[in-house]
DNA sequence: ACGGCGGGTAAACGCGCGTTCAATACTATA
DNA sequence: TATAGTATTGAACGCGCGTTTACCCGCCGT
């Protein structure tokens, strides 16, 4: 009853099941909702959540499809617009309702294979992106196009799902509305600092590569002590 | 009954326990392991691991407060050794039992204000050693290097997190010993790169500083389209 | 010898979970 | 109006959880 139905919710019962238990689930995490927790909600019965979708694990599993819909909905339109570096961009702007960013930060730890194939999806996007980029002399050249893209991705992705220490850290929500932290240099200035500039100075790179053995495919040990490299 | 205790084990019962919590919350998660588990583990009765703790909860808690431990007391040699840039080089090495990465990987997402001021230690250490190096001419100078460590540091441990997905995509297991991902090129390369030599052409990214305001601290709002910025 | 005490246990308790069941309200078709 | 079928429900079921209780046993000081 916390939640009944509005008279102009044109969204089935089923739908409004499923956007109750998004949301649930992005507030609380999937094992600390119950499924009272989505019936009311949604301003059902408990019955009737599990008669529509037979399981919780299978509510779950229908969420997470509508949530790469949405994502992938909205990806086409993104790209278009010319934004594709970004794995974030296609994220962020969903109108916070339903509350998928949020969704993803939680789920993303979880090993569910449909969050597994969204992201391959935004990791071969952004491989194109980039390759693109790349040849139009936009993005500095690169043996492994396709690394870099899913090392871009994979940073951006465990940015979102560590947003606590983010926002901690930084003051930024990186799960809020885009006009919180799109334009907040707190993240996006060093974070575009050192994606364009570089960090490291190159005469130092050179003897870190060699030494981690990233410099050479086909390294020997090299018996190295305990200087290590990477971020 | 499933791992006795075995003749040699100088640890105490409760050091045994905490050990075997540890360990089951690393491989299933603290909400998907149950009491009991950690009992059969530990060889003892699941009463006496309340009798000991309390409770679950503070169990965990007891877990979180052991890994920062295990963390602080490796950290001092890493850093002394002189590779405080990688957040992750203070995790690797810990010879694996405990396994405390994939702890960490499954709580840092979580929420507990153990891990919290262990991220923001692990922050603040990576801001030390950033300075450091800007000083020293190893690090190119930025007019926020603590903002440059904790986007280094919070990418690391995002990474760590989505270990999953790294593995999939790149094929390197971040948790695992360090030969088996320190030297792998798949990830480590990719990083590298975008860490040294940038990865924005530098005549792009002033047209892109600017247009998403971060090239400018008061800035005004200039009202753009979808055109967004950093990872 | 013995009493108490701390480490240890088996059994049970109560709760809340996901799920099932039998019954009811509603709607459409014939 | 009768009928079939679906949407929806309150109540209950069974299970497994974290925790509590009552009890046992071996050791140590006297």
């Amino acid at each position: 009853m916390a939640q009944a139905m509005f008279e102009g919710d044109d969204r089935s019962t089923p739908a409004r099941i499923r956007d109750a238990a998004l949301a649930c689930f992005a507030e609380r995490g999937v094992k600390a909702t119950t499924v009272r927790q989505i019936a009311e909600r949604a301003g059902v019965s408990a019955a009737l959540v599990i008669h529509h979708f037979g399981s919780k694990e299978r509510l779950r599993s229908a969420c997470d499809r509508r949530v790469a819909a949405l994502i992938r909905e909205r990806k086409t339109a993104v790209m278009r617009s010319g934004s594709g570096l970004d794995p974030l961009a296609v994220l962020r702007d969903q109108a916070g309702d339903p509350p998928i960013q949020r969704y993803l930060a939680r789920t993303l730890a979880e090993g569910t294979p449909e969050v597994a194939a969204l992201v391959d999806e935004m990791v071969d996007d952004a491989a194109r992106y980039v390759s693109e980029g790349m040849e139009r002399g936009v993005l500095r050249r690169s043996d492994d196009p396709r690394g870099v893209a899913a090392v871009l991705t994979l940073w951006s992705l465990g940015a979102m799902v560590l947003h606590e220490h983010v926002e901690r850290v930084l003051g930024v929500d990186l799960t809020g509305p885009a006009e919180t932290h799109a334009t907040n240099p707190a993240y996006v200035r060093p974070a575009l600092e050192i994606l364009s500039h570089g960090l490291v100075m190159p005469h130092w790179f050179d003897a870190i590569a060699t030494a981690s053995g990233a410099g050479d495919d086909t390294h020997s040990g090299s018996g190295s002590s305990a200087s290590e490299e990477d971020t």
